[in-house]
DNA sequence: ATTATCTATAGATCTATAGATAATGC
DNA sequence: ATTATCTATAGATCTATAGATAATGC
């Protein structure tokens, strides 16, 4: 019942941060549009004001979210086990190991904004590329944008639409049928 | 330069499939958000009172569209080829042969509210379950699920987030490796 | 007389800004 | 004195409605 004010200093690195931590928190869960500025602010406790004055404007803000938390994943995965992390990112973002949620705002901000969307697909094309050099075929980029593809599609069923079967699918066995035909596809064995 | 005022009769039934029409064409451009009741209305030529005279609300007339259109292919695509119809539709949007565009729609505004995902969410089953038909599997229903995603991925990538190499590949290089691959997931071989 | 259509506007958002207030650091 | 924060509000949308006007059918 009492208020969670935690002490905080004015400090405003620490405000910048709280908002960027919920903006992306809020943009993973509601995407983009549908995440209005006084609900970050209010989720970061702070007053709506200060969003445009460390940042500019809201699409701002969304940029240096991506590039903050959004690459965390391409960082630190080697190629060959990104698309299983980056997958059971998506399949169950509950125990996320290091808290990228960037492909859920991806999924759930892409139809919107034309600057979300250039953002977004710049992160799409280096996940490409990184998924690309697992295989040597001649057509590794376009092989790689199709897995990638899928791994959207899957997400995009299962979190945003949450239409069934899938939504509701046992996060193993969807892995298992996915990355085998992946993996068949990357090889060149298709 | 002549102002196109086509000669419409005062006829309600006209001037509602006007707006349908007209909608079914800005939902598959922009998405739902993005489309505004104005705008349905300028593009039909007439008041946008009228559409809530007709349909009530914007959501109802989303309804509208998706029974209306949504389910052509659907309805006159035997099970066998509605995959490859369906893949070829996203490819070359262009030269849609029964003009369905509720797949663009699906993609473009299923990030937004919530009516709008639930009438979305049913289309998709419906999807699944004519794909579910061509396999025998025990987990039919979900490896449709994932082939219906692979195609919603590969839309969302090519149309909505418009991210190369996937975005400026050939239509029929794209088609052969989907398909190829799919047939293998459908029919249980990987 | 009926009903299709349009005018005008309410009411609810939402982003962004200008300028006041309050907390810190020298 | 500086700067982090808040108050108050402008200005731009957008959906939806109430009520006036105009075209059709008997």
């Amino acid at each position: 019942m009492t208020e969670e004010k935690p002490v905080r200093r004015r400090h405003a690195d620490t405000t910048r941060q709280a908002l960027i931590d919920a903006a992306a928190g809020l943009f993973a869960e509601r995407g983009y549009e549908r995440t209005t500025v006084r609900a970050i602010a209010d989720r970061a406790g702070v007053n709506q004001a200060l969003l445009f004055r460390y940042f500019g404007s809201k699409t701002a803000l969304f940029g240096e979210v991506m590039a903050n938390d959004g690459r965390r994943r391409l960082r630190e995965t080697p190629p060959e086990r990104l698309l299983e992390s980056a997958l059971r990112g998506l399949l169950a973002p509950g125990d996320a190991p290091h808290g990228d949620r960037s492909l859920e705002v991806f999924l759930r901000s892409a139809g919107g904004d034309d600057e979300v969307a250039e953002t977004s697909r710049s992160l799409g094309e280096e996940y490409t590329r990184a998924l690309a050099r697992l295989t040597g075929e001649e057509d590794a980029e376009l092989r790689a944008a199709l897995v990638l593809a899928w791994l959207l599609g899957i997400g995009l069923t299962r979190l945003v639409v949450r239409q069934e079967p899938l939504a509701g699918a046992d996060p193993e066995r969807v892995s298992r049928l996915m990355l085998d035909a992946s993996r068949t596809l990357l090889e060149g064995l298709a």
